[in-house]
DNA sequence: CTTCTTATTGCAACTATTCGCAATAACCTT
DNA sequence: AAGGTTATTGCGAATAGTTGCAATAAGAAG
């Protein structure tokens, strides 16, 4: 049982959750991973501490992890990603051509959802988000042959 | 051997894909109906007129049909939705809470993606994209439980 | 119209993910 | 510390989606 933060516990108390050694182990683990994570790693690296866990919890757990807005999950390239919820949410941009990731400036995101914010009254959680696109290397020398690529 | 618009067909030539009766099918059913389609009422659709056709045809079918840009996909509840790409692209707005779904001004989504392409030089392809977030009513009747929700 | 090349399909096996349900164990109450 | 309530887990089955491969057929060439 690792030493888990006391925030965690009481915000799953508050809501009527209980926190359980599964619970612990599957956070912790995401939040040492440091970067993205599908399911299966996850599981993996569970599992050799607690190998009775079942992928269902873990499946089940990712989710509720996301619920709780603990963590995020992402979708890239067919699979799903978590990673634990930064304090200031990050975004990515994804060139849909050389696959690169570089990061979205916070600011302006900010201003969009500000925007939408005064304009259309709906409140925008910018956990994170993942946008395509083509980078500049790739708009530049846009010749490259595509094909049938991703997944 | 529905009559299918040119443009698909050169379309896929133009890049050494081929046309064939399944691909025809199956953009003229997403087409048809109008609204999102999962793979599954895709395949009910298409399966009754042509009852050979296999459910990996319809999943690559569609993926091939976004890659080609004529079709977008967008995850929603665990499910993931076809339709095809409009003219404009549009965008929605997804209430965590209660589910509600509402259109995202143009308008607003161009200014983000002009400032992006200003500032960071990179070019987001806005097809469609899904937000989520807070609408008015809910986040004013702040009180509703939440619960284990989704999925 | 026939032949040739190879993209595409259907099948079946396989992997990934979800779900129902009985057993377990958090946490509240006494 | 013991008992009760019910959220959560693990299991196994069900469902969804993917993949390898041999057979098929679209489109190019003769």
């Amino acid at each position: 049982m690792p030493v888990m933060s006391v925030d965690f516990a009481n915000k799953l108390h508050s809501e009527g959750y209980r926190l359980t050694p599964q619970r612990q182990l599957i956070l912790e683990a995401v939040r040492k991973a440091g970067g993205h994570l599908t399911p299966d790693q996850v599981y993996a690296r569970v599992h050799t501490r607690h190998p009775a866990i079942s992928r269902a919890t873990i499946y089940r757990t990712l989710d509720f992890l996301c619920e709780m807005r603990l963590a995020v999950a992402m979708q890239w390239d067919g699979q799903t990603y978590y990673e634990i919820a930064g304090e200031q949410p990050h975004h990515h941009l994804i060139c849909r051509t050389c696959g690169g990731i570089e990061p979205l400036a916070p600011g302006l995101v900010d201003s969009f959802v500000e925007a939408v914010s005064r304009k259309q009254r709906f409140t925008i959680d910018m956990d994170h988000i993942a946008l395509f696109g083509l980078c500049e290397r790739c708009r530049v020398g846009k010749s490259a042959s595509s094909r049938h690529s991703s997944r």
